[in-house]
DNA sequence: CAATATGATACTCATAGAGTATCTTATTGT
DNA sequence: ACAATAAGATACTCTATGAGTATCATATTG
């Protein structure tokens, strides 16, 4: 799979965040997007480690998103919740195979990999959000 | 991953078969490409049974390859061994998602799918085996 | 200081891919 | 005829990973 669980669900709660613009707890989040609140409070800490939203403790408090979303990639989420996007990995053995640098399919699906890596960092949350307006979904 | 470790097992055999282009047993092929005897006769079951090889039982038995590298498409191997090409399932809740149609997200990933397919579906048997020749892997 | 909310971290659970084991059936050479 | 060889069929195990849970500590607010 491309998208994760994880990178999909943290797509909506900062799709919720960028449309609301206000503190937001995971609480509400989990309620309004119906993702399982432990999984929904995890995924809200790595985009706080990572910087893409602020996050603040007590009463009132919640998630704020930081960045504008024409900046985020999905990529990046990507890359957060899924590591590297990777369609090419030939292990043989436990390591890593020692004709990747000449072998045929390896290059060809390194050729797929890159144009999928191409669609996706193009992919912003600014996208997603007017794109999901225009059909009303 | 795009393609399994039993699609490639079997691109390997087949390759083999198709240069040597005699009866080959299993244990034959186990031993030259050190694969493991039960996975590769596993895998060597189930060409079979797609008729891409033939099979003979007893001694000096074995496989034979049927088509002409030319017309053994990596997609069909894929199908084989991993079912359809697919990197676009958005299950929501155990059942695939209602929204699916309308999907700005959705219908990203299926550009990736289709032009992932496109690549695959054009890699025969026979571009695998003279790649891998002027290369001398 | 009690209630609320996140931070950190360790854990369980389910599934699927990779690989194994075993029994049955067909073919061949002596 | 019969032992040896090889494939057919099928059920099983093993392991890694993704998905989700549980529980602590820590900070903030009224
Ligand atoms: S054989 Fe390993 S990368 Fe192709
Ligand atoms: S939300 Fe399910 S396909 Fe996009």
């Amino acid at each position: 799979m491309l998208i994760a669980r994880s990178t999909d669900y943290a797509v909506r709660a900062l799709k919720y965040l960028a449309e609301k613009r206000e503190e937001t707890s995971a609480a509400e989040l989990t309620r309004v997007l119906s993702i399982p609140w432990p999984f929904m409070r995890k995924i809200m800490q790595s985009l706080g480690k990572k910087g893409l939203v602020s996050s603040r403790k007590g009463p009132g408090g919640g998630f704020r998103i930081l960045k504008s979303p024409g900046e985020i990639k999905l990529t990046e989420l990507i890359n957060i919740f899924q590591g590297p996007v990777c369609l090419n990995e030939c292990i043989f053995k436990k390591k890593v195979c020692p004709h990747k640098k000449t072998c045929y399919l390896s290059k060809k699906l390194g050729e797929i990999e890159e144009h999928a890596y191409l669609v996706l960092s193009k992919i912003t949350l600014k996208e997603i959000i007017s794109q999901s307006r225009a059909k009303g979904v």
